[in-house]
DNA sequence: CATGAATGAGCCTTCATTCAT
DNA sequence: CATGAATGAAGGCTCATTCAT
């Protein structure tokens, strides 16, 4: 383990270093195969054949294997987050509904294209299934920022929906996660999609239509007189007025 | 393989028969041991410890490793297809509104429920995750009659609500997708929600208010005026007030 | 670990039993090759192809690498004692002196002789250059008895020799290590006696004189007058009268 | 092995060569590593690390990991000899007990001491269990002039106490063993005695009555009437009274 | 029929060594 | 001259699978 290169060290190398492109090539091959078999079924050698690189150079570069995968991971997500910042989609002083578009494309463009060859998004949703410790950070670093800045929008779309009414964290949540369902849905289940609705699968050219898609679903729920009538509690089943 | 036992065959046993417990003891112990690792960390010799079987009876009742997957998961795919008949979950003649609540609670508590019966859910993730060729026969076999359920609703619905509008697939499809996407999101980020927002995991005491929501929030979005207004083609990208 | 076969299950099989059969060829091929190089420098693989067993044997036999060592220490330590039983060298009622030749023969035979090509003592060895678990166990299973033997006989040498002298338990030690350390000597620095004085490296032939020079050359120490003389404080290296 | 440095041109450099100095402190990480856990255990990246120095530096030094150690040895060898001379201990006019006790107080130094200064006596014991070709050259060099300065000690004494008395060069030599026997069994043996007898561990303080008690045991035994009694042919198995 | 032993391929890792700068 | 990166050969271990009972 002490073997392994500091991180800054290697960062701050010229790109044009042999030993950062080595390393360059490694990150890429690795993204490669876990995405296509996961941690388990990656192997060393495989990545490295890839990266015309030596057995020995991941654990030269990375330390192990797991060095090697949190190092992909990291790569890709801050490549992602540099790409498609999702934060920054929309001046903050745009209005609400805007802010939502601009959200849910952002997401969409993240999750088509997320790394240089997608592979980036494979190996998120695999931890999704098996999650390691990785994940814990990409909640802290990735995903929480970004649930909050969806938040924050639903909030403003519900009170300019709703004025007057108060506002539970629950109910905030519900739409959030009604909205970002929606999004990842065309890529946690693509592979099904693949499968039954071939046509549907998101690509490059369809992908604006699905976000308008689904700003205008949302939006249209989130300023229903209904989509607060009914309180998350029990009683909601009810038959409505 | 030539060695497999013919599976009528052995459906065909008296349930006494011991030979049958102990393809169901294996059966039950591999669901575990599947879901918890996925396909390619489980061994067979932890599964035989815990079905208490010799580490040949797997090769004996299942021919291999993938035959013995191959039969779990169509044992919980036809338990849960059994137990939350999603098809059925509402009388055909209930309107509209009443089948989709009743869609998406049956589909709630099938996604909770596999685990409690043993991960059948699990191991179906997984499947989204790295497909075989047991996704095809799932895709074909389960998800496309529910797919077409749902479509069937949110046809009935979208006409309800923009009677004499000629819909196209595209627009079903989408609508169908994004019910289907808020419902899910719960299984399929259930490790991300466990780390960002652990009161909102779906549990059995939040299930029905989720269901709830779900239900107004997608009603909302299909009954307002705005949810055809954009086709799903490019001009949908034209400025709105 | 848990694949690791019960040692008293082994333990019960008939010889013939084809498994034992392995079990032992490994024993003693794993015993030739931890002798010559150590544990570090042996190879399961070389051990394997020597016992003409396949390398997964000894996983399945003795867990690891580690469990094949202790194993084999084991089996050399209980063969050793089986075959020069240091304590029952000489019936507890012989004189002093004669069990005092007993044990000095037989720690001789059992150092020449021990295990089946005399890698046991070599092993042993070993553990005295690079200490293992296993040398905690030694210390307390075989050497201490032994130990405690040669410490009684040293007692009733010293009491016959010095009669009314109060004895202290560092004066005995140090008796029990003066014969110890002569006996071991041939043992320890064999392969420097080889290159030194060839003629004088332990052998069968040269054994029983060798033992008999210690006995005498201890026997004469202990019965001197001046054995004790001399506390074992500092003071002891002021004149003797 | 071409780019290894000639030894004396080294040792020519001014000692404040910077390449001499690297040199050096290779020197004495290597004797700690090499000590700690064998030659095999050891790895030249360890060694670099605590040397502060490059990998390569080993090779370009000493050849390879061989060399390096044979520099180790030789290094830690003349410094042994240096600092507890064996021949010099005692003037060679003392009389013989007087130069017994010089010499089994040196010995014993240089053995407690080998630690103090990194662990020379630690890797010349593993030479005993794992000889190699240094082992030649310290036979020759250092353990041949030690063993005859004693040899002449121990026929002194033996002339003195049998006068008239022919001695065969195996009875000098039963004598000789039987003395460096008991001294380096505090060496060879000390993880077993930290083990059964933690408290007669050679340590400073104790150092000098375990030599008392050393050179009294062998004096007395040497004088004795019947040191000689027996000669080391057979016969000597006959009872004596 | 069912069992325990055996098999061989393959994985991650480590190491001494060498090669371009 | 000295450095950091790269190399390839093993090594220990695990696993699914297949024999003989």
């Amino acid at each position: 383990m002490s073997a392994v290169r500091n991180q800054t060290q290697a960062a701050d190398e010229a790109i044009g270093d042999p030993s950062a492109q080595t390393r360059q090539r490694l990150l890429e091959a690795a993204a490669q195969v876990f995405a296509e078999g996961g941690f388990r079924a990656a192997t060393v050698r495989e990545i490295c054949k890839r990266a015309q690189a030596n057995v020995a150079a991941i654990h030269y570069h990375f330390g192990d294997k797991d060095g090697l995968y949190v190092a992909v991971f990291r790569e890709f997500a801050s490549r992602a987050q540099t790409r498609y910042p999702i934060t920054l989609a929309a001046a903050p002083t745009d209005p609400a509904p805007a802010r939502l578009r601009s959200f849910v494309l952002a997401l969409l463009y993240r999750m088509l294209d997320d790394g240089v060859h997608g592979c980036g998004g494979a190996i998120l949703l695999r931890e999704f299934v098996e999650p390691t410790h990785v994940l814990d950070e990409m909640a802290r670093t990735v995903v929480r920022p970004m649930m909050d800045a969806l938040r924050a929008i639903v909030r403003s779309l519900l009170e300019e929906a709703h004025p007057g009414r108060t506002l539970t964290g629950a109910e905030i949540d519900l739409h959030t996660f009604s909205i970002i369902g929606q999004v990842v849905f065309y890529k946690h289940s693509r592979p099904l999609l693949l499968r039954v609705s071939p046509d549907r699968v998101l690509e490059k050219d369809n992908l604006e239509p699905i976000a308008e898609h689904i700003t205008q679903f949302s939006l249209a729920a989130i300023r229903s007189r209904r989509s607060l009538g009914a309180s998350p509690a029990h009683k909601s089943r009810s038959k409505r007025p």
